[in-house]
DNA sequence: ACAATTAATGACATATATGTCAGTAGTGTG
DNA sequence: CACACTACTGACATATATGTCATTAATTGT
């Protein structure tokens, strides 16, 4: 319960303004986009008067900046944990897969992602540590499955020298496609899954291994 | 040379200027988003004064409209001649996915579809069109080489029952990796190319094939 | 219960984009 | 060489978003 303080409007207000200006504003990005929204728009969502936005964000752009930071802390580094390093390397590649369609594909990232494809490269910061985290975390976590994989002859050793963004590549295209052609059903989302992990997975492997 | 009729300055203007419309607004909606983009930049890059815009295109809604029916067109549909479908299929399908990244990925197609995320749902018309030329035409080349494919006994046949847009799906997220972190060095996409066409080839080939 | 503090807002000044229209200036014709 | 035509533009009226500030209202400490 963290002290509940019984504040009463105002005081409980200043805590929970940040997140709900956030929220807002990722529902106004995800329907509009981001041009599109205004402060006054965003401020309506929120269910406050738009000078009060100001108090806590001066620019649009500041807000977003928050959300990115906000909403990507550290989705896929926690995957690390997770992951069973000891099973066989199809498992594992499955699971880490699965992992990425729930944990980034199917979350707030899509908005986020709608707003720097959008804004092109207007926020070069953001886009790094959006990479960094959306990416990078994948790929860190794949070069150490492959690398397993390699070690115990269920890869093919070849693959250590390729672009391992491929491999995830599927799973953020399902993203983008949602965010242009609106969502796939989810009986199609699951074949495309499994599209993915039987295609990637072939193509990894060992001849042994298969 | 298509009879040159030498009109002075106004006439041939009126031939010309939809095009410079369209050549001035994707530069601009590449710059700096389509929401940014206000009729005035449009015609100042294009050369002319506002008002004469609202003379070939009554909002900026139809210019997007007229430049994805301009420059979609029939992009990968004449791939269909350029392949040789005698060719083994490991030739047929590096082929067929260079031939992808040149003809669209490399083209005003990421401009296209830079606006279609941004503008999220709001032209579903041109979606459907986009979806055609851009995603269907490959699919149905693809559907096309797996079934030479397993019929030769290079491909395995379950591949049959997956949902294609993976293999294509790496050359889109290239695209779309572009548009948010900048394009990658040449070197870097030639890297990832190969590493495309490595891991999706051997995903597809059956066991005998390699 | 009352001053002091601080969250929140209404209202104003400014900036930018839109859409329209009367008028200008090239272009071809009788 | 006037006359009609048409591509084009400057200027106006309107709408929408922004950023700021003086003022109001809620909350806290004494």
């Amino acid at each position: 319960m963290t002290e509940p303080k019984r504040r009463t409007t105002h005081q409980r207000r200043k805590q929970a303004r940040p997140d709900e200006i956030i929220s807002a504003a990722l529902a106004e990005f995800g329907e509009k986009g981001f041009a599109a929204t205004s402060m006054g728009s965003i401020a309506a969502r929120a269910g406050i008067a738009r000078p009060t936005v100001y108090l806590y964000y001066a620019t649009k752009d500041a807000i977003f900046e928050a959300a990115v930071m906000d909403r990507m802390g550290d989705m896929l580094s926690r995957a690390h944990d997770i992951l069973a390093v000891d099973a066989p390397f199809d498992h594992m590649l499955e699971q880490m897969l699965r992992n990425y369609y729930d944990r980034i594909v199917a979350t707030d990232a899509a908005v986020l992602i709608r707003v720097l494809v959008a804004e092109g490269g207007r926020f070069p910061a953001l886009a790094r540590f959006f990479r960094s985290n959306m990416l990078g975390a994948g790929e860190a976590l794949l070069a150490k499955l492959i690398s397993i994989g390699i070690a115990r002859g269920e890869v093919r050793p070849e693959v250590q020298a390729l672009d391992l963004k491929v491999i995830i590549a599927p799973a953020v295209f399902n993203m983008v496609f949602g965010l242009i052609f609106g969502k796939m059903p989810e009986e199609e989302k699951e074949s495309f899954i499994r599209s993915h992990i039987s295609i990637i997975l072939r193509g990894l492997q060992a001849k042994s291994a298969l």
